[in-house]
DNA sequence: ACCAGATAGTGCGATATCGGACCACATGCA
DNA sequence: TGCATGTGGTCCGATATCGCACTATCTGGT
């Protein structure tokens, strides 16, 4: 037994967690071009998979991000020409962000380059389990996202 | 159903794994006092579990990071008074990281302040379910790792 | 002993995250 | 209608992450 396993379970948790979360990064962010990453990959996929139009702010609650974060990540994305934005004819303050041709393609290309890299994976862990644990991070995420407050 | 079919399941995965580990820092850091992070408590944690005299590069690796984001977490210990380095006496490109009893009251600290938010949570989802995960974020972690090369 | 290649650590530059301050517009209430 | 308050978005500054290039040192083979 490791010194590791006397840890209280949660501080594994949340350990292992954070590790994944930037491991999985950064293997998602060299598959995609140049200076990509990975918060402008999963805005696009928001968009295509929910619908576009959607405004900044409902984009940065989606992904529990501060509003200034998602200025800066939308910011990058439309300097690539990947989505573009007009203004919200219903609020004269906001914005409505839509994609372009390109930010369609660009995602369908990445979901491509990333297919073997999860098909690697899915050789070391069985994707049953994977998905088997969902329930449990989705529990997770809503406790903690009620506790911010 | 061949692992392609799951794809889904598996973004969803590191999906949920990176909006967790997103949020479990922010909460985090929010206990800790002035420009103290995450990463900052790691080390300290992993000093006083393990034990402290480990090089910088030692850290890297038992972190996942790189080197010089390594380099520059410590220079954020040692100028808040909570680490001190030392020459490697035996190998003399090296340094060896040491605790101050300020880091060591500082970790104990942080450890009752984060106590009841983990109360908190163990009220939402049962630490048993939280337990059980374990294994296979720890199968993740390591496939992820040995992929990177 | 020498030298080529490997390794530990740092400096620097590009970019990301995010809080606070700020502006423009919206909304509710008198 | 007019103003106080609220909300969407951006700008700025502080700090974090991390690749590249560089120095210093170590190691192994001759």
């Amino acid at each position: 037994m490791t010194p590791e396993d006397r840890l209280p379970a949660m501080f594994r948790f949340f350990n292992e967690v954070g590790i994944i979360a930037q491991l999985s990064r950064a293997a998602f962010e060299a598959r995609l071009s140049e200076g990509v990453t990975a918060p402008h990959f999963s805005v696009l996929n928001h968009l295509i998979r929910v619908a576009d139009g959607r405004t900044p702010l409902e984009l940065a609650r989606a992904f529990q991000v501060p509003k200034t974060t998602m200025t800066h990540t939308l910011a990058g994305l439309e300097a690539r020409g990947l989505v573009e934005t007009r203004p919200n004819p219903e609020d004269g303050r906001s914005k409505r962000v839509w994609l372009t041709a390109r930010g369609r393609a660009f995602r369908d290309e990445a979901i491509g380059l990333l297919a073997p890299d999860v098909a690697a994976l899915a050789a070391h862990v069985n994707p049953a389990e994977i998905e088997a644990a969902l329930p449990l991070l989705e529990k997770v995420r809503k406790a903690l996202d009620a506790a911010r407050g």
